[in-house]
DNA sequence: AAACTGACAGGAA
DNA sequence: TTTCCTGCCAGTT
């Protein structure tokens, strides 16, 4: 990370923190909507430098199935489906559920 | 400096 | 329809 180049990184971050509460979103998406379709992979590297900025609520991003595959990178395993939980999205066998109703598209929504 | 890995996604078999 | 394989970009070893 160092300087430079961050710019990709603060957008991603930009785009979590506008996520609705009880809403969530996928990699895939906020790569699309920065331009870098098909780069899904930098926004999960994104959002693990994200970790430390706690502000970031990063447990609202899961993968295109909806698995909180990054739930290993939180602070505790189960902590991403408690706050998904916590705010209203139902969490079961770390898969979000009714994923297809809670996604939330930058493209669209945020627009 | 090169190669592998990684919180994914999409196309091909 | 399900499963496998490749592609994207950057960081780590």
């Amino acid at each position: 990370m160092s300087d430079k180049k961050e710019n990709f990184f603060e957008n991603v971050y930009e785009v979590v923190k506008l996520i609705p509460k009880g809403r969530v979103t996928s990699y895939g998406a906020i790569a699309t909507y920065l331009g870098a379709k098909g780069s899904a992979r930098m926004v999960g590297w994104a959002l693990i430098a994200s970790q430390p900025f706690t502000k970031i609520p990063a447990h609202r991003v899961v993968n295109r199935v909806g698995m909180l595959t990054g739930k290993q990178h939180f602070e505790a395993s189960n902590a991403m489906a408690e706050r998904l939980m916590q705010e209203g999205v139902k969490v079961e066998n770390d898969q979000v559920v009714d994923f297809d109703k809670l996604f939330w598209d930058p493209s669209k929504e945020l627009l």
